[in-house]
DNA sequence: CAGTATCCTCGAGGATACTG
DNA sequence: CAGTATCCTCGAGGATACTG
């Protein structure tokens, strides 16, 4: 019969649809790594881009400004001279904990079986 | 003193790294919906097209490879007339399962949050 | 230090038509 | 059914120079 069909493929788009949301709000290359840096602490600008290889101040400012859009980043202007910027975690930035966690223990594994490889 | 920060900042790249290996490995907006698609059983072509929202056949083709040659997914011709074309997940895909499913829980939180302020 | 402005490249992804 | 071929768009991301 094919109602079971249609059961199955309902199930699946109820887990495709908020794996999508969720790529869609992590994609590129930076947002995650930078969420990471900001995991070690409150940091300025040029603090974050020492962390990250490659990352260029433009797409830094850019990603930046994304997270922090999305609340999933704070960005805290102390006026003092001269002014100091920080960024830091919010508390909904600090809940992609899980899912870096995952990606980290998948990566080292796949790092591994790419590099013995080639 | 500066060793702190040395420490820390390497500590940091070592999740950077990994994680960025992951994210190139698993880029894009398709590959993750396909994956989830097989995780629910064998299908053929136009049965994952099927599941997967918008995607196109260019696309869904040229990630089906890309997934192939990376080991996540197998690919087998059944000799039968006319011939059939299953995929499947390998137990390499079948990894990505913890993944998945902290996307899934995150993302589902995400889209509550959205669509409830706009 | 914490960015912005400008210009540019290239590849992901879509549209459409076609095939053994 | 299971794709491939062709053409195209647009935006992510890089390079470089500049600024309060």
């Amino acid at each position: 019969m094919a109602k079971k069909e249609e059961r199955e493929h309902h199930k699946c788009l109820g887990l495709i649809l908020p794996v999508s949301d969720a790529i869609n709000t992590l994609s590129g290359k930076w947002k995650l790594p930078i969420i990471i840096s900001l995991q070690f602490g409150n940091k300025r600008f040029s603090e974050i881009a020492k962390d990250i290889p490659k990352i260029t101040d433009r797409m830094l400012s850019k990603e930046l400004r994304d997270l922090e859009m999305n609340k999933l980043i704070k960005r805290t202007v102390y006026d003092t001279v001269p002014v100091v910027v920080e960024y830091s975690l919010t508390e909904y930035g600090e809940s992609l904990d899980d899912i870096i966690n995952e990606l980290y223990k998948w990566g080292t594994r796949h790092r591994k079986k790419i590099m013995s490889k080639d």
